[in-house]
DNA sequence: CTGAAAGCGCTTACAG
DNA sequence: CTGAAAGCGCTTACAG
């Protein structure tokens, strides 16, 4: 377990050229060599424990096999299944990845430069330009490293990719249409486009329903602002009999509004959430929700920068397949006959 | 915002020498210039949008200026905080931080390569070497490249840092005394080193008491085995009023076994758990915790990587400072006098 | 089948 | 105050 050292070092020990060094390396055709010399260099390269020079080899390959993934949260439970995606087909691609925060990219901080100093990072996938500024955006924007957007539909360049949530949207209604319910509210986010997008896929249903849609009750991130909305739905006296909600987070906090005020879920109350995560199913009474499907979006974004890296043409836009599907949990009951008034 | 070109282009167009560009570029005191000059070569860069190219940089300094975090599951909340601390004093240092999951670090993975390659990672905070193979381990220690062990006691050259368990177990049983409960018991994990720290801390303070210490109810991480942990309890016949668990999702999952079996929380049990997460508030009951200094362990971690690399000597072993700190939300409360029996 | 050489884009003594 | 040159460790035509 000695230095390691270099190609040049172990050219010398072996008593070969470095292009023979460098060829056993990386297994090229180019040049050929005796099985011997093969035999000899590989020897030399086990025992020193070399390992190639990552930097080096960036700078003359003008590639330096990583993509870079800033999300908002890395906490945030939705992005597993779109971590494993995107690992699975960077692997597949030869390619290392690096995940960071967008949180971290504030301009100026040694991340940000990270990634825009070109020779470390070939590709960069990006959650949400809305969370970044337009500082950095601009940047970004001035490298030639390939960018894709997820989850907004104005990306760089029209590189975006984003899963159907109007689907979603039209999926829960749904869900609680044929459960019978009719006065079904939405709760998310009034800016953030997807959440248009899942109000838009809710207000369709009602609509084919033959029901009023009602606007959004606006909400953001996190548990804490459910249970806001909820608080603010019993204020302002209307009385639905389920909701949609935008998030699994906002969904929990929406349990713990119902709790504290004496609100049954699924009694008096049903609740179905976009997007699935293993904290749906741990809580009591345990979420609906529906699972969109986050691996293939992360797959996806990572064959977009292979395709555009390789100048071939790629598809943006909607990953809609598979479809979203519905995880039926505890959350979420048939419409009462004569419903418990709260 | 055009192709942002190199030194040498910069150089031409503002009738320089490469030596002079590098120097403004790096703000270098050693090369110095007129006012005219700098003025000069700033308005070539800013005029070609330049960024210096890392893995140029990075050969030429042998530093890459990039640390790498590898944890068990990026999604596991309790390593919000310690990402903040590490990301912060990363970027006191001049570095920028990458995560990565151990789930990648299999053997012959691009990722692995990429944190083996020298020349790409100056340092590597990983979180227990128990979750990474014997193989990848060897090579890890085979790399000069340092690496601190977080959350493991036997760290790489003894170079490990990890919160003070044993205190976390002490002030949660501790609480749990004062509510009047002699009757505790402790859930948690019987291999993992962290666990049976906590577990012994749990142990000092009922011996404290004057109480006997139960052996651990073993458990794995996670809702589902906190939930078996809690029918096993039920079906052994014991009854202990309160309970310490080793972490938030298993405190989770004790809750929804609870609220099957009818057994209610606080009233019939207290429950406590290690570490803190927002996820805690957001349930109801809301789980009472203790939280852990995991920001100052992610920054002593940083702190550790750049004593290594100047040679300078630095201090490994517990991270003891702030103390744990009890967070008490619904999930604990006195002693019934009468209790109801389950 | 193998070697010598150029060059990727930087930084850093060194010379003037 | 500024420039010419070496060299970090690779890969890749090219020559033999």
């Amino acid at each position: 377990m000695s230095r390691m050292g270099t190609q040049k070092e172990i050219a010398r020990r072996a008593g070969v050229s470095v292009s023979v060094v460098s060829a056993v390396v990386n297994g090229t055709e180019h040049t050929r060599m005796s099985d011997d010399t093969r035999a000899r260099v590989e020897a030399v390269i086990e025992e020193l424990g070399y390992v190639p020079n990552n930097a080096a080899r960036a700078l003359r390959r003008q590639r330096s096999g990583t993509i870079a993934v800033v999300v908002e949260k890395l906490e945030n439970p939705i992005y597993r299944d779109m971590f494993h995606g995107i690992y699975d087909a960077a692997e597949s691609h030869g390619w290392a990845v690096v995940l960071g925060d967008a949180r971290w990219m504030r301009s100026g901080s040694h991340f940000l430069a990270h990634l825009l100093g070109q020779g470390s990072i070939d590709g960069i996938i990006l959650r949400s330009e809305g969370l970044i500024d337009d500082e950095v955006l601009a940047h970004l924007r001035a490298r030639p490293t390939p960018v894709i957007l997820i989850e907004g539909r104005h990306g760089l360049d029209g590189r975006w990719l984003a899963i159907d949530d109007a689907a979603a949207g039209r999926v829960a209604t749904q869900h609680l249409l044929g459960l019978g319910h009719r006065d079904i509210e939405y709760v998310g986010g009034e800016r953030w486009v997807p959440s248009l997008e899942r109000h838009r896929g809710y207000a369709d249903a009602m609509l084919d329903a033959g029901l009023e849609a009602r606007d959004a009750i606006p909400t953001g991130y996190g548990s804490q602002s459910g249970a806001a909305a909820l608080r603010e739905v019993i204020d302002s006296g209307r009385r639905p009999t389920a909701l949609v909600v935008d998030n699994v987070l906002s969904g929990i906090g929406i349990h713990a509004a119902a709790h504290e005020a004496g609100i049954s879920i699924p009694g008096d109350l049903s609740v179905i959430a976009i997007h699935d995560a293993d904290i749906a199913g741990d809580v009591r009474p345990a979420l609906t929700t529906v699972r969109m499907p986050m691996a293939e979006l992360g797959a996806r974004a990572v064959e977009s920068i292979a395709a555009i890296l390789e100048g071939s043409p790629t598809r943006f836009g909607l990953v809609d397949e598979p479809a979203p599907v519905l995880i039926t949990r505890e959350s979420t009951a048939p419409l009462q006959v004569s419903p418990r008034p709260w």
